[in-house]
DNA sequence: ATGTATAATGATAATCGTTATCATAGTAGC
DNA sequence: GCTACTATGATAACGATTATCATTATACAT
């Protein structure tokens, strides 16, 4: 084989690269089959977990267990609300550098990096401090 | 209540500060029952969910998907191995100054970060460059 | 082109961490 | 004690992911 990746790999591939959000392995299910009305779901989840061993695709676990894929090449990162769950996006990455760092004092190859922040989002927080004071409900 | 913790949720973390590694939610409820023989599974994950929100715990997540939980204080971060799924961990932390930045700009109160590393271990690595040149097998 | 070995695929069952349900036990205030 | 509310335990249900296995496609030698 020339590419090394397979029929599926690139039509995956070909999806996140005209992405720019995360997404789970359920929804890129959903999105190939409107042109590939015979894939497995098997299938989705072989070549993403194919495409991660190759450095290709990075995932990011959700609070609920599911996970999110998206191109290395996207260096993004959240700030997730534990309570409501929502996340934000950041527009900066403070830490690519250091990748490099690492290969260089442990001999591992970073492919990529997760950056998360946890914490209260403004509106449950706001929440949080009128229930301290509630009004005889 | 006067200190807002209930009965298991100060033991899980008494558990948590007399342990300098993560730990899976079916592991505490295991070291738990060895003291409480009565105590259920369900009680261990609403604990550990109602400590979240609290601050007071965080977790990550493996790469199969099971959650490892810890105290928000101990900013721990790991290089992880996406062949063999080992997990390095690393003795600094560069971004913790951000937290407060982060509140500053966008009124989000940050518990804590997780910040992971995936790539190749020097193993995987080595082990690919064989199979580069298989001998004949 | 044919045959053969190997890899990829699809359908679906199984797995497993986590959540929801619901009945019971505990606790605080009256 | 009585009542309302919270915490708990047992277990069923859930849902994303993985394993299984038969089938199909592909590569390669003949």
């Amino acid at each position: 084989m020339k590419t090394g990746l397979t029929k599926y790999q690139k039509k995956i591939i070909k999806l996140l690269e005209n992405l720019d959000t995360q997404i789970s392995a359920q929804s890129l299910y959903i999105k190939l089959r409107s042109s590939n009305p015979h894939v497995g779901l098997a299938t989705v989840y072989r070549s993403l977990e194919t495409l991660k061993k190759s450095g290709l695709v990075q995932s990011r676990t959700k609070l609920n267990g599911e996970s999110l894929y998206s191109l290395v090449d996207r260096d993004r990162h959240y700030v997730t609300c534990v309570d409501c769950g929502n996340s934000i996006p950041l527009n900066f990455c403070p830490i690519k550098e250091l990748e490099g760092q690492i290969y260089q004092s442990l001999s591992f190859k970073v492919f990529y990096h997760t950056l998360e922040f946890y914490g209260l989002c403004p509106l449950c927080s706001q929440g949080r401090e009128e229930n301290k004071h509630p009004q005889h409900l």
